[in-house]
DNA sequence: TTGTTTAAAACGAACGTTTGATTAAAATAG
DNA sequence: CTATTTTAATCAAACGTTCGTTTTAAACAA
């Protein structure tokens, strides 16, 4: 018996989904594909989650709940702010690593057109606020000048989480036939960087210099002309 | 006559495939519903486009077109660095306010699972690499640091696109129908800034501050502990 | 016995695409 | 200026396929 089939049944499923969401997009995927990726009978997804939206459910909560416990365990406000920033990027990164089709799955923009989804996704993302406020406050950033937390907010996730979707492309894009020489000469050339370990110790240390000195640039950054402009709200 | 309807067929369709893609995905919408909101029979759509992917086609050529004619509009090489970036933030900002919803259905992860689009996407994307380069020397940072170059390449188009994004689905989650109350809540959080000018001024030089000092810190970032890493490429 | 798993079939609905007829406008011919 | 032909635009209808979901009956496992 193959290593994949000694999961049972619904990791398989759940599996299955993940990846083929992942490469094309929840609304793409059929479930009569999840059934056959994952070698089980169709009725098995009824069986187990109910409906198709219900996998996808489960995907948000699984990739939410990690996220979570990523950006939270940074240490508490004793720790220096650089290092606190240094260890945010790290964990971020080592999180996109390892969870990469999870969080482009979950974490891809709202899909406006399915209420329930958005519902659940926005009771997540509710707790992110609470928990970056503090550390915004703490590098100095005034949390009340909307401007700069429109700016500031969801950047590193955002840019992490982008690198690691064209990786993601590329790689399946190679496996994929039917491409022409110059798409394969392309991509040859963007895939030049072997993306092991010390590649991303190097590129969190590097983001999370840039992200600090940033950072830093628009807390000490006031405006030339103030004269009639309220930046910040009442 | 409507104002709408005033459009010749052909464009209407073109923008309500726009409209539909961004808020549901290309794949989660089907040629009738193009063609409902288009005020049009259903062969319409195939006597202008041929095929549903002909239309993404025509989207795609849009917008990275004039993607293109925005980020080269910035100024030569004898122009200062920090007004450079300060000019291709600003235009960054102007088009995708204003293209939205063109460059959401563009722009957005790679579909792998439709070749002609990912050769499509591809062509237009080698152009940018060589169109961005010439900037990332002028600034000052090592263009065969493979580390750095993943670091900062896309970002501030992520970061921008991420912002509009959100702002776009805020918007559209109101409009639907059967939120709950804790949703309807926690946007009218998000949205409290208005959105205006002046809003976008500031946004744009508040990204820019960040960018180049964030940039200029990883340029002269040397790492702590060189030994048996090779950060550059040959 | 109870909990899983399979196969097969069916449901109405929606999918992308195409056909052939119809209409109105434009171009051409006598 | 008519009469005719050509062209473009639009329509309803249907093509075969796939969609998500459910049911039923029969195995298989613990």
């Amino acid at each position: 018996m193959a290593e994949q089939e000694k999961k049972d049944a619904k990791q398989r499923i759940y599996d299955a989904a993940i990846s083929l969401f992942a490469r094309k997009g929840y609304a793409a995927v059929g479930v009569r594909e999840i059934a056959k990726t994952a070698n089980v009978n169709i009725s098995m997804i009824c069986y187990y989650f109910g409906k198709k939206v219900d996998i996808l459910k489960a995907i948000i909560n699984e990739c939410y709940d990690k996220y979570y416990h990523t950006i939270l365990n940074i240490g508490d406000e004793s720790t220096p702010p650089q290092e606190r920033v240094r260890l945010i990027v790290r964990n971020l990164v080592e999180f996109f690593r390892a969870n990469t089709e999870l969080a482009m799955v979950a974490l891809n923009t709202l899909p406006i057109d399915i209420p329930e989804i958005v519902e659940l996704k926005i009771k997540w993302m509710s707790r992110k606020s609470k928990a970056t406020i503090e550390l915004y406050t703490q590098l100095g950033l005034d949390t009340n000048d909307v401007v700069k937390i429109n700016v500031i907010r969801a950047v590193l996730t955002t840019i992490i989480l982008e690198h690691f979707q064209f990786r993601y492309a590329w790689k399946h894009i190679m496996q994929t036939p039917n491409k022409s020489k110059y798409t394969r000469e392309f991509i040859k050339q963007e895939t030049i960087p072997e993306y092991n370990d010390a590649f991303y110790e190097k590129y969190s240390e590097i983001l999370a210099e840039l992200y600090f000195h940033g950072l830093n640039s628009i807390v000490a950054h006031n405006p030339a002309s103030e004269e009639g402009n309220n930046t910040t709200r009442q």
